[in-house]
This record gives C-alpha cells, structure tokens and sequence, in this order.
DNA sequence: ATCCAGGTATGCA
DNA sequence: TGCATACCTGGA
C-alpha cells in the first residue's frame, strides 16, 4: 500500500461547487475516478494517481502518494485546465437568450472541460459506444488491470497503443469490450506503429484533426469530437450523443429535426465554446433524470 | 424474458 | 445523401 501526502490546496484558487466536482469527475468526461461517498474522490490517469475532496471553503484540496507528491500539482493543473478560466468562458456562451443554458450553468457553477492524456481519451471514448458510465469504468478498469503497468502499488496505468497492439482481440473482448475490441485492436493496430501520432493531431486544425480521427476504425463524428474536446481541450467540438440530442430537440423545439442538423445548431448557436455548452447542458439533463428516477 | 445502453460501419433506396 | 440494421454484453 502506498503512504498518502498530507492534504493541500491546489494552487491557484478556481472555484468549484462539490456538486460541479462530481460532476467533472464522474460525469461522463473521465472514466478513471471513484468516489468513497463521502466526498473524497480517487482517481488515475496516465502514471498520476490522486485524491481529492473539496474544503469547507469549496476550495479544492489534493494528497497523492509520496513518490508522486513532486508532480503532483502540476499534473492537476493541466488536467483541470486551469491556464483557462471556466466561469468566463460560461459567461461567454449565449445563456442571456437561453434560459435553458442559464439554469444549467447556474446548476453547476464552474464546471470545466478537462485535458485529459489524448491516447487514453481515445481508447475510453472507443468503449463508449452504447454504454453507461459504470460499465465504461468496468471496461476500462479490466484493461487497466490485466494490460496496463503498475504505476505504484494497487495503481496500473492503462495500456498505451503499443501495448495493446500486442494483446489479442479475444483478451480484449474478455474485458467486457463487446464489438468495441474489434475497433481497438484495429486501431492499435494502425496507432502502435505510429508513435507521433499525438503530435500530428495535436498540431492540426479542428476540422482536420477530426477527420483524421474518424479515419480510425469506431471513431465517428461524436467519438471524435470527445476525444477532442476531453482530450485535447478543443473547445469547439460538439459531441452530440443521444442525451444532446434529445435535450436540443426538447429543450429548443427542434422535435423534428436530424443529429446532422441538431449538431450543426449547436454549433452555430453556442460558438467556439460549444462543447462547454454541451457539457452543461448534458449535467444537466443527468442531474433531471437522476432526480426523476433515484437509485434503489 | 426482452430491451436498452453517451455509436459506428455497412448495406440498400 | 439518407435512413434502417447488426454488432457484444451485462443489468434492469
């Protein structure tokens, strides 16, 4: 077992409601974070492993295990993309004319779009396809375990591209990965060989680097468009997945409208910034739902 | 039991 | 282009 630092602040102060960090953290962006309950999340990506809980102040507070402790803070302030600030860019979106984005951006003040490691966005969002969030966890956590590295004790990373290149779809498909393990070994197939595949599309334009992700095998347009925005922190994608789409129809009146048109809406409508938009509006329509039906 | 779940690729009008 | 259908699997 690992020995955890001390508790700290993350510097600098952003704010964030407990309810806006449930949200980012197991709300559909991530897949790696598991909650005690109690308000105390852990959670892994690439070779970090962290816990965090917010203060009485609703400042956020971080402790990992000592030998990471060094690093620590500088992982978290890009993963929590805090060279952006989350609350103007919100201010920016078109709430003033949407009452509908206004309450759900005043559900969940300060929500972020997280900037996740590319290549392990990728390989979470190609399990996405018609699956909820526990079950995305589960699949991710099987390949964690069985093919990813031991960071520390009781920690594994995911698997990087050239590692799964090597396993065998049947094992892949032994991680509860359905038809999904079909399209991740094609795509390590392609990706394994090809290590700077994350600069090439780092580099390019958005336009561009979604094209070139939806030539990948079980990447269409709202996979890619996840990848880039959780991934990538490409703020103007605008994945559009059956929750958007049921949203935009009801919430705007747009009931008869197609994914393609809806999406293209989106766009236009909520600016460079859509995918922000998208977020809110999707914690929202979770948070209805979850009122609607509670757990048994 | 049957249906559905943050989609995508494929096959036909 | 545009719209159905199959594709894995576990849980309700």
């Amino acid at each position: 077992m690992v020995t955890w630092t001390p508790w700290r602040a993350l510097e600098p102060e952003f704010p964030m409601g407990g309810l806006s960090l449930a949200e980012t953290l197991d709300g559909g962006q991530a897949f790696r974070w598991h909650g005690d309950g109690d308000g105390v999340w852990t959670g892994q990506w690439a070779d970090v492993a962290v816990r965090l809980r917010l203060n009485d102040h609703g400042r956020l507070e971080w402790s990992a295990p000592v030998e990471l402790g060094k690093k620590v803070p500088e992982a978290l302030r890009r993963y929590f993309a805090l060279d952006r600030d989350f609350v103007e860019l919100a201010d920016r979106l078109p709430w003033r004319s949407d009452p509908h984005l206004a309450r759900a951006i005043e559900t969940f003040p300060g929500l972020p779009i997280l900037r996740q490691p590319l290549p392990e966005t990728l390989l979470a969002f190609l399990c996405s396809a018609t699956k909820q969030i526990v079950q995305i966890k589960q699949m991710l956590g099987l390949l964690a375990e069985r093919f990813g590295r031991e960071v520390l004790p009781g920690f594994r990373a995911l698997p990087d591209w050239n590692r799964l290149d090597s396993v065998s779809e049947t094992d892949l498909r032994a991680c509860a990965l359905g038809f999904r393990a079909r399209y991740i070994k094609a795509v390590a197939r392609i990706l394994g060989g090809r290590p700077g595949w994350e600069e090439t599309l780092t580099a390019l334009p958005y336009p561009e680097a979604r094209d070139w992700l939806m030539q990948l095998p079980g990447v269409g347009e709202k996979v890619a468009d996840c990848v880039l925005l959780f991934g990538a922190g490409r703020l103007e994608a605008f994945p559009v997945d059956v929750w958007i789409l049921k949203v935009m129809r009801q919430r705007y009146h747009l009931e008869d409208w197609t994914l393609h048109q809806i999406a293209q809406f989106g766009r236009i409508h909520f600016g460079s910034a859509a995918g922000l938009a998208q977020q809110y509006l999707f914690a929202y329509e979770r948070r209805v739902a979850a009122a609607a039906k509670p757990p048994n």
